[in-house]
DNA sequence: CGGTGGGTTGAGGTATTTCAAGGCTCGTGG
DNA sequence: CCACGAGCCTTGAAATACCTCAACCCACCG
């Protein structure tokens, strides 16, 4: 059963809260884990669950034939992926970190959607969270240079991650370069500059935490 | 009434026969029509209504504070748009050409679904479809060169125009290139280079009637 | 006719990529 | 306990895809 859901999501995934809603109806089959850099299903692979990240840190993504990649989302812990609802996956996912999801029928699911209004609309303002990411993620893609990308990054990940002053990505440079559209030197350009700005600083040697120190210069580089 | 909806749509908008479901409701307005370069509605504005292209084109998009856009869909003859089911517009939208929508209130559709499932399944059904969308254009704008980037554009429209062999864009260079990431002039000989490959040629002298020669090779081009 | 709105093409500039080197951390095994 | 390699990150220098600026053409229209 899924009780005591996480509820302080305050991320794209606003429907959360409202999965206490498909929790009742007991088709929560069990968690499961999967190692660093695993793979939770794979593109075109007929989608049989929905997942929701418990622990840990998951990255959706496409590829073209020669090995470009193109990073949709990370999910975080809370987030529920997996939502494609043609029965077939549309992105290929792995866990970023050891990562523990919930598993959840799909075809339950589906199930349930026809029978009650308000799980079909739980659905649908999942699915919208998911486009409406999208289609800001478009803009990003299209039209932001280098460090209005990274600034906007590390302001989603800020809102998102919120976990203390420190930031703790789950990610390395390459992922973000493939979320960001750009290569992981021009990541590890931006965060220098950043750096140098004064705007931002690490902690650790790892450079995966990350402290905002101006939270507010870093919002206007963000067109 | 909403009877004889465009039946020929494959686009997309795999929903559209199913918002025969909705007309049956009787909550079809009117037609309305826009002149060329009119704004239908604007981002951030309250969502009143939602449309149905029954004649013309519309562009979809986004505008970064100094000018930047990103055009994230167009919207041609039976499209529907306008779906942003938060109550507020995410997009400002605007009449490529002439251009006659069908409206419909959107505060009915709202009433409607929480009444019906099979309305709400559509309106997750179209989400869906604009979501699946909006990711594959992710994957165009963050990792395709221009030249794979026009080949795509040319073979959506082709699937989606498919009037005769001969595709009449309604869209200027601009547009194309604010809805792939490019500049126009990057669009323009991204054309001229496939022209010269005797993949496509032009009809006429506006340059917007192009005629695929050789749509096998225009597929390789896009990965 | 002159002006405006597309469209193409060339030349030069630049942001980002590519290629390459080096540093740090960590786990593994001698 | 140290050596070693692998993974990750940074930084520099060179290459390049795309952008910018500019000129020009053509069709259309008052």
């Amino acid at each position: 059963m899924l009780v005591n859901i996480n509820a302080a999501s305050a991320g794209r995934q606003s429907a959360l809260g409202e999965l206490g809603e498909l929790s009742r109806a007991r088709v929560i089959l069990s968690e499961f884990k999967y190692n660093r850099g695993a793979e939770i299903y794979g593109q075109t692979e007929p989608a049989e669950y929905i997942y929701q990240v418990v622990e840990g840190a998951v990255r959706s993504y496409k590829l073209l034939s020669d090995g470009r990649r193109q990073i949709g989302a990370f999910h975080l812990v809370g987030d529920i992926f997996g939502l494609e609802n043609s029965s077939v996956h549309r992105f290929t996912t792995e866990a970023i970190v050891e990562t523990t999801v919930r598993l959840m029928k799909r075809c339950s699911l589906q199930h349930m959607a026809e029978g009650d209004v308000h799980v079909a609309l739980d659905l649908l303002n999942m699915t919208t969270s998911n486009l409406q990411h999208a289609e800001d993620h478009m803009l990003l893609l299209g039209r932001k240079t280098s460090l209005e990308r990274v600034a906007a990054f590390l302001l989603e990940m800020d809102g998102r991650l919120s976990a203390a002053d420190v930031m703790a990505l789950p990610m390395c440079r390459r992922d973000i370069a493939d979320y960001l559209g750009l290569t992981l030197e021009t990541v590890s350009r931006a965060l220098s500059h950043l750096h140098g700005m004064g705007i931002l600083g690490f902690l650790g040697q790892t450079q995966r935490q990350i402290v905002l120190r101006d939270r507010h210069r870093l919002a206007e580089l963000d067109f």
